[in-house]
DNA sequence: TTGAAAGCGCTAACAC
DNA sequence: GTGTTAGCGCTTTCAA
């Protein structure tokens, strides 16, 4: 069962007749060695394979080479993005990366970051879930100066680095976006109250209409499970409203293509009845009639930058960083009146 | 820099003034420790907040509570779902899982495979490269004992285990469904033929043609990069034949959706002018209209049983299996004839 | 029922 | 320039 066939640095002292030290100096490079025995070391290496075992140095220095990488789900473009941005920073300085998925349990949550804890991996980027509202798991690895990053989702008034997207600014956005095209009747579609991503992006909703002297109507605001068939319902009564919205702004990729079918179904024409925008992250908005406007999170630029700052923490470098990351937005068909 | 905060067996001992071996005979629940001490030391370990360091057990076991994954991306949705299923199975068998992306290069996936084995993971599950010929780096692996599973993509003539979609089985039935459809004249849209996938595929295509005396005309069998570009030209040149094809089977997502946004541009309908299926994982193909036809891998499943296969490795069982996973097949409006 | 000691592979402090 | 030794945390003989 136990893999016991890589050479060790003791296999190589005994075959040169020298010391395991030595061995293990003169494969660092030490100038104490002298160059003679260097070469005899690095060649004896290279004939019997030797691999050094990072799990013995993890066992002096405390920690594996190893990020832990918690998220809702990984199965998302956008995840599977973010999770692709922290592995190609994080091998370029030869650390191996560790995902665990928290399902949005909260105690899933507690379980990975045990997990990783007992791991003893050198630093953790997590991604909460939308019921974590105690942090206590997290406060125990600060405690064991185990580094941590939060990507995407922040957590409220912490001493953490984070890395998220820039929620408020792109609602606010897109928001002109539509003023700009015209529009002056404009709805929002957004999911559960309690998603912080939900009240950030109305928030920069309600901030656009304002600065361009626009009246918040409630009655605009529609709330949606994130489900196709409910969101759908949630667009058809807007659009049966007596003064119908002449635009929608969608709150994730869901719900904007629900939006889409609803509107369709509704036989009226997109953009000119109603123009749509929306959060999203899938490349298939490009590819719908009408293509969609979209706003796209920077998903594996914020993966890089987290892993980033959790290296320069690993590092020795303890100062939080809090990074905002810009979203893009991509007008497409579906938001740019004809005229 | 490095944690040196959990207590550790020592640390226990030395409170309770009994020896280190005591201590961990008593956690183990070892009977030959008397009834008072175990609870004793199991107390104690509470109060201390011990948490085992799995790594001091590695470099005694040899190996980590890890198991090691390489694929060409996870950013697709089809390669995040067979992580996803391979991290559940293994987190129930107490092991954390590493992935590294390969991006379709030979030498990265070198690389990647000498990664994980220089951190010792308890064995590896890969899905190799387009390019890859030379499997020496996993012969490798195999001489150390180091057990391996192929998912996705099997490699040829060896004695590996492996978990595979039915392609040949899928691109028949998808056949087959069109033919009952009525069609007669049914064109194939592929990728690169180097890829096996694609030759797979083709294969069955080709098959179902015989097996229901229809011929194989080499016109309708069209090659495209995989790139919208390029398959909105193959197909447009289909569709711009004397006899038009009636059918079109898009081997993937990128074909599938290129292929419906030139039938729509050249003003056919669909299906009654040209009836649509394609290889495709992405939920989309059911929110644009029409909802397009799909065969579906199911990645998930080939993810869990993949891990399945290499934890009984793991665990002693030396005999490799191969396993084939059916597709399922979603029959929409892009393919069903109104009649 | 418990303790002492060896050893997994490696590095670093301390000789010489 | 090189060797000796201790020690990272744990399990497991071997002794008592």
């Amino acid at each position: 069962m136990a893999a016991k066939n890589s050479s060790s640095l003791k296999d190589i002292a005994a075959k040169l007749g020298i010391s395991i030290a030595t061995v293990s100096r003169a494969l660092q490079d030490n100038p104490a060695i002298s160059k003679a025995t260097r070469e005899r070391v690095a060649q004896a290496a290279r004939e019997m394979n030797y691999s050094k075992n990072f799990i013995a140095d993890s066992l002096r220095s405390g920690q594996l080479p190893v990020i832990g990488v918690i998220v809702p789900h990984a199965v998302t473009l956008f995840y599977s993005s973010v999770l692709d941005g922290i592995e190609q920073v994080a091998a370029q300085d030869g650390y191996a990366v560790i995902n665990m998925n928290s399902h949005e349990s909260y105690e899933e949550e507690r379980c990975n970051v045990r997990s990783l804890q007992n791991l003893h991996v050198a630093g953790i980027i997590a991604s909460v879930t939308q019921e974590t509202e105690d942090f206590s798991h997290f406060d125990a690895l600060a405690k064991e100066h185990l580094p941590v990053v939060f990507v995407a989702r922040d957590i409220p008034t912490r001493n953490y680095s984070s890395v998220t997207a820039d929620s408020v600014e792109a609602a606010h956005r897109a928001t002109r976006h539509l003023i700009e095209q015209g529009c002056r009747r404009i709805a929002i579609l957004c999911g559960p109250n309690r998603l912080k991503m939900v009240t950030e992006r109305k928030h920069g909703y309600i901030e656009a209409l304002h600065d361009n002297r626009l009246l918040v109507r409630p009655e605009y605001v529609a709330y949606s499970d994130i489900n196709t068939q409910a969101a759908m319902q949630a667009t058809e009564r807007l659009l049966s409203m007596p003064e119908r919205p002449d635009a929608i702004i969608a709150l994730n990729d869901t719900l904007l293509f629900a939006a889409m079918k609803a509107i369709k179904n509704k036989g009226l024409d997109m953009p000119d009845d109603v123009a749509l925008i929306g959060f999203s992250d899938v490349e298939y908005a490009e590819y719908v009639s009408p293509s969609l406007s979209t706003i796209e999170d920077q998903s594996r630029l914020m993966g890089e930058t987290a892993c980033r700052i959790l290296l320069n923490h690993i590092n020795g470098s303890p100062a939080p960083v809090k990074k905002i990351i810009p979203t893009i937005q991509r007008v497409r068909e579906s938001s740019c009146k004809k005229r």
